[in-house]
RNA sequence: GCGCCUAUGGCGGAAUUGGUAGACGCGCUACCUUGAGGUGGUAGUCUCGAAAGAGGUAGAGGUUCGAGUCCUCUUAGGCGCACCA
């Protein structure tokens, strides 16, 4: 396609521009504002400026990528080209903007290409790093460089480090509700030696160390959260998971479980996002409850979120794992438990899934008592009943429970009805609903919630159980076998009688950098790589440092902190910064034409993909931080959006093996940037999936060519395309400048229409830019440059505006021509002059056009002077020729007139 | 299996939230312009019909003067969870 205007000369010298002015630098409270500074011109300061004289903040952050060797994908610049719109708009409204970005640049293909090449993961992260910054610095978005952050520069994560020690240090008190620092724990009685003390201490910390099983994935060569494991295979590659026994880090979440449901009800995201959190979490409420054992002491706890069915409990589960399998089974079944046991551990993940349809288990020869009706019940080992939820034991009701009726089904197990539905028509067997107790003693005829309240007070009273919430949340594994992440602070020592211990660095030791190594492979024997530096794991005193690092999200739960003072050296962040940019007394609420600041990041934009991961554990740590009192509100992100995906053209999703990947880098070269963001914003609302269409960026391009020659001159444009071929390329930039501007922008008083037609587009932008619909907003656009285009003189006052509006979504063009529009004086900067208000007045015509319906039908159009009586109004319709013919000779029965809309007649 | 969401021209999508369905763009058609090509400009483009008109928002019902929008059922697709007791 022909070039629509001269996008390579000019979007490279804005991007240097901005560059060279620092233009969309944020400045913190107390910072030196230069005078010249476009926001200080704006906003009348200079100097040291107290956080109380800068204008109210607006912190819009996008999710950091990780800097891949592929470069940056077209679904990247989405959300940012979005963030970007608004940084603009939200700066051109008098907001203080917050716009940055940086790396989340840990992470395993820079390992594994390491362990492949010998070359150190610092350098391939460096070289992609170099290329991101450059992809991204050629679609000409806001950010404030000055603020750039990479979660592998030892200067981030010392504090990553630093807030893993806060962690450590800390443990949750259930009588406050909240982390506190780990000196505050009491020690029970009994706890006198400095070994048992510890001993309380660790196992109390929120960070801690477990030796239960964990997912580890060969494949990977490293254990993974439960939140990286989908399927029973790992999220990243697909590879099996097996669970196996190691000694791990784990950071406890779970203690939060209650705090990160309930506070999803004070943040505003979107209802899938907050009920994949709320799934993740699973909170569910129940009762525990205790069976004594026939003819043993043991008793078996079991929770249940159905204490009401306690009358139909006919037999009872353990999970293969469960301590007292080994003590109460009986001597005849004990190969046959035994084998079990080991049939269990060795399923993966996976195949415990993929063969959840056939249920499998072990009479252990033991019985248990029915604490309500004193019935011997069997005792099972199954693996349908998981070790790590809940108690680990179950009383299975197979009239009322799916996969209790499939079981007993399979061993010929009793099974009776405690339950019926309220249709009669309804099976009891199976029939999982609430309904009404039946053959339940003291219970009968209650609806299902009286009897669990009924049944929970009993046992609370008998002593035998009592009311309990369950979630399925699990703490999270905090360790991984890996190279490339954070290294622990953590050293491990022996106490007097030869037990190991750990302890953490003090700060002073920070950051603690990973050795040097020749080989990233984790060792023969399975130990991370880590462990190969033997002089960096050996201490002097005998102490041995610990070899797992940190998983990629330790970077990520806090990076958008780093952002407001990433050059601090005595803090993870300046509380002052910290204050201004997070913390808010104002409305939550954030709505034009006033914007007020709200609690934490304004707006948060970023993929889906990181719904249980990122998500939770930023806001994990974020209510550690909270609660420790490094930071001002309870919730990391106020307003966060989900971008779509962006589909190939042939509505695939976009990958090297189906050849549909789009690189923006192409897009860029034919089209330019401003193309380019305009387009991926028209393709239609930002949250859903939808396919690119290469020809729509060439729609969008030829959009931009119309602005242009709204501006130019036909004849000075024709001599640049000329001159351009002919000249050197360093005179191409006073080619650039002598394109004059067209004769038709004139100083001239716009008309009535003219003033209509820009207003509306005011109107429309801002309203749509508020509520995030870029697609309508660029459409408004295309209206006013359609109308524009036919314009014989086209006012400055109108046009200038226009510019205004155009500029957060297509900045280098709009710069251009705002400097053309301004040759020869000192042009105002742009993206700091205010945004255009609207004169709703200009909109109102004086007369209207009113439809005229006949029984709902269309059946023609009146003029009525603006103001006119409703008597009028049913007047002219009646008097309106098209209508008549369906009106005439017929009882007219009810006329409705909705006022500016339209008219309805009601005919018999 | 359970939960949530979506369904509008040939395509991407609009529709003031119950009030003129299809804005805007792509594609297509015709004409004009430019040295042909591409570019640029103008007009047209839901279906049937010469017209008047009729029909039309996945399908079937319902509420209403009036339904893409609200309610019920069905179908299709997407996302999430999935032996969580």
């Amino acid at each position: 396609m022909r070039r629509q205007y001269p996008f390579d000369l000019f979007e490279p010298k804005w991007q240097q521009h901005w560059a060279a002015e620092e233009t969309f630098r944020a400045f913190n409270p107390g910072e030196a504002v230069p005078a010249a500074h476009p926001f200080a011109v704006r906003h009348g300061l200079s100097g040291n400026v107290a956080a109380t004289q800068l204008p109210p903040k607006f912190y819009i952050l996008d999710m950091f990528p990780y800097p891949s060797g592929a470069g940056l994908h077209v679904g990247h610049p989405e959300g940012y080209t979005a963030t970007d719109i608004l940084a603009r708009w939200r700066r051109a409204q008098g907001r203080h903007v917050l716009h940055p970005m940086g790396w989340d640049s840990f992470g395993l293909p820079a390992e594994q290409y390491a362990v492949k090449t010998g070359q150190h993961p610092r350098v391939t992260t460096e070289a992609n790093i170099t290329n991101f910054t450059r992809q991204i610095k050629s679609l000409g978005f806001s950010y404030d460089w000055s603020r750039e952050v990479a979660t592998t520069d030892p200067d981030y994560f010392r504090w990553t480090q630093w807030i893993f020690l806060q962690i450590y240090n800390s443990w949750f008190n259930p009588a406050t509700n909240r982390a506190e620092p780990i000196s505050t724990l009491a020690y029970p009685d009994g706890c006198d030696s400095e070994e048992q003390r510890r001993a309380h201490r660790d196992s109390k910390r929120l960070a801690f160390v477990s030796e239960a099983p964990v997912n580890w994935c060969p494949e990977l060569g490293t254990v993974l959260a439960n939140e990286e494991v989908i399927d029973g295979k790992s999220e990243v590659g697909g590879f099996p998971v097996f669970r196996k026994p190691m000694r791990q880090w784990m950071l406890r979440i779970t203690a939060f479980a209650e705090k990160l449901l309930a506070d999803l009800d004070t943040i505003d995201w979107s209802d899938s996002l907050k009920e994949m959190q709320r799934n993740w979490i699973g909170r569910s409420e129940g009762a525990e409850v205790d069976f004594q054992m026939d003819g043993h002491a043991a008793k078996i706890r079991v929770f249940t979120t159905r204490p009401d069915t306690l009358f139909g409990a006919t037999y009872m589960v353990l999970s293969p794992e469960h301590k007292l399998v080994g003590e109460i089974t009986t001597a005849g079944q004990r190969d046959a438990v035994k084998q079990y046991q080991e049939f269990a551990a060795t399923r993966s993940d996976l195949e415990r899934t993929e063969l959840a349809k056939e249920k499998s288990g072990v009479f252990t020869g033991a019985h248990a008592i029915n604490p309500v009706n004193g019935e011997k019940i069997p005792i099972w080992i199954a693996d349908y009943v998981l070790a790590t939820y809940g108690t680990g034991a179950i009383m299975a009701v197979p009239g009322h429970d799916t996969r209790d009726f499939e079981f007993a089904q399979k061993f010929n197990l009793p099974i009776v009805q405690v339950v019926a539905p309220l249709d009669s028509k309804t099976d009891w067997q199976g029939f999982i609903d609430d309904g009404t107790a039946v053959n339940s003693g003291f219970l009968d005829g209650m609806p299902t919630i009286e009897a669990q309240k009924k049944i929970t007070a009993w046992l609370e009273e008998k002593n035998l159980g009592k009311k309990t919430i369950n979630y399925k949340l699990r703490d999270w594994l905090f360790s991984r076998q890996r190279y490339w992440g954070e290294p622990f602070p953590i050293i491990w020592k022996r106490d007097a009688s030869g037990n190991l211990y750990h302890e953490a660095l003090p700060e002073s030791a920070l950051p603690l950098l990973p050795p040097a190594l020749e080989d990233y492979k984790p060792t023969a024997t399975g130990e991370p790589p880590l462990a190969r530096a033997k002089e960096w794991v050996n201490l002097p005193d005998g102490a041995v440092r610990e070899t797992n690092t940190m998983p990629q999200w330790a970077g990520s739960c806090w990076y958008y902190l780093r952002y407001l003072d990433t050059k601090c050296g005595t803090a993870f962040v300046n509380k002052d910064a910290e204050s201004y940019w997070m913390g808010s007394t104002l409305s939550p609420i954030s709505h034009s034409p006033s914007p007020k600041s709200t609690p934490g990041v304004d707006l948060y934009v970023g993929g889906t993909e990181h719904a249980v991961l990122h998500l939770l554990y930023a806001r994990f740590w974020h209510k550690v931080l909270f609660d420790l009192g490094h930071v001002s509100t309870a919730e990391p992100f106020y307003k966060l959006v989900n971008q779509g995906l962006i589909l190939g053209a042939d509505g695939q999703k976009m990958s090297k093996s189906r050849g549909n990947v789009v690189n923006p880098d192409d897009v860029l070269v034919e089209y330019g940037a401003d193309a380019f963001r305009l387009y991926e914003m028209f393709m239609g609302p930002l949250q859903d999936t939808k396919p690119w269409n290469t020809q729509g960026v060439a729609g969008v391009y030829k959009f931009l060519g119309r602005v242009w020659r709204l501006f130019v001159d036909e004849a000075s444009e024709t001599e640049f395309e000329q001159s351009l071929t002919a000249t050197s390329a360093e005179k191409h930039g006073a080619l650039l400048e002598a394109i004059k501007l067209s004769a038709t922008l004139t100083d001239a008083e716009p008309t009535k229409e003219q003033l209509k037609v820009l207003h509306a587009c005011i109107k429309k932008v801002t309203e749509d830019l508020d509520s995030m619909r870029f697609n309508t907003a660029i459409s408004a656009m295309m209206v006013f440059v359609n109308e524009a285009t036919a314009w014989k003189t086209r006012p400055r006052s109108v046009m200038r505006p226009f510019l205004q509006l155009l500029a957060p979504f297509a900045p280098h063009i709009a710069e251009e021509l705002w400097a053309k529009l301004h040759a020869g004086q000192s042009a105002p900067s742009l993206g700091y002059e205010p945004w255009p208000a609207f004169d709703e007045a200009l909109l109102i015509e004086d007369t209207l056009e009113l439809p005229v319906q006949v029984n709902g039908k269309l059946r023609g159009h009146i003029i009525v002077p603006r103001g006119a009586s409703n008597a009028e109004i049913e007047r002219l319709a009646l008097a309106c020729e098209r209508a008549q013919q369906f009106i005439s000779g017929k009882e007219v029965k009810k006329f409705i007139i909705v006022p500016n809309r339209l008219v309805s007649i009601a005919v018999a």
